[in-house]
DNA sequence: ACTGAAACTCTAGGAGA
DNA sequence: TCTCCTAGAGTTTCAGT
């Protein structure tokens, strides 16, 4: 991936609703050239898909929490995330080095719906939990300053993530 | 906010690239009141904004990490969120309860990265760093489930949050 | 606040270099 | 892989209810 590939994952990292049109101009090709692009780094999986951002304030869940997670018996097969996916509260699920066998961060409306989150999670995963209380946040999920040359390492990290069907 | 709207909120944290067509005939509406709808929650501040979900392995950031961090001094100004946003490796900037002040989401493309962004957030806020390495990610960013009838109250939370100039 | 319609812009894909 | 080109879809706005 080089440099006009580039511009087009960080142009769209900021705005993921740019006219292929706008997107065009900003890169110096032709529409259809960058359209074709856009479609291969999606095949390719370097771009995921597209969301719109919320106010998590506007849709009633003004409450996030980071929940470190921790098997009740290490011994047991670790399968925590599959177990917790249902639950759509958990925003993300990180598997962290450290004494925490995972990272969790959940959005919830109140302390009441947090604790019986909690209480979820401990049943369904089998882990213990400790909660840490986000009181605000100064900013989040900002779009990655994407530089450096691709290499070849990177390229088939990307097409590993993508379907494994993909061609070079 | 009611049915509707969530629908359609819904919907876009799904899919931010969603036609205003697809979106009418998913929530039943007419293309122009959907459109209406869309422009009135951006304006409000619920959906802040639209981006590509890119894979960071692709783009070259495969290391992604937990930074807590605490002020040398607690006596000082806690400023640290202003004085880290110029970092870009800095996803995310969480205000929380507990032992630590923040905790950052940082992605660098190695340890050696890694070991120079935390020198740099150490000088740049004065603060002691305890990081958690992602060794890897079930899932994340997840759209929230999007529900409950919006109460005056979360109304004004999401006007609060949007330009403080929005009508009713 | 929604519908319907008109003008315009964008998307998507084929042909050719 | 790019540019040019064209048909069809989608967007945006406005008048009307």
């Amino acid at each position: 991936m080089e440099e006009i590939d580039r511009a087009i994952v960080a142009a769209l990292t900021a705005d993921g609703r740019l006219s292929y049109t706008d997107l065009a101009e900003k890169v110096g090709l032709s529409v259809s050239a960058v359209h074709q692009r856009v479609r291969r780094l999606e095949q390719r999986g370097v771009i995921r898909g597209y969301a719109a951002r919320v106010s998590f304030e506007a849709v009633d869940l003004p409450l996030s929490a980071f929940v470190a997670i921790r098997p009740f018996d290490p011994s047991q097969p670790d399968d925590a995330p599959e177990r917790l996916a249902h639950l759509p509260e958990i925003d993300s699920c990180y598997s962290v080095a450290g004494e925490d066998f995972y990272l969790l961060l959940v959005r919830v409306a109140s302390p009441a719906d947090l604790e019986r989150l909690l209480q979820e999670i401990r049943t369904a995963a089998n882990v213990t939990t400790r909660t840490t209380v986000v009181l605000s946040t100064p900013y989040e999920n900002r779009p990655p300053k994407i530089n450096g040359e691709l290499s070849a390492r990177a390229r088939s990290r990307a097409a590993g993530e993508a379907a494994g069907s993909t061609a070079g």
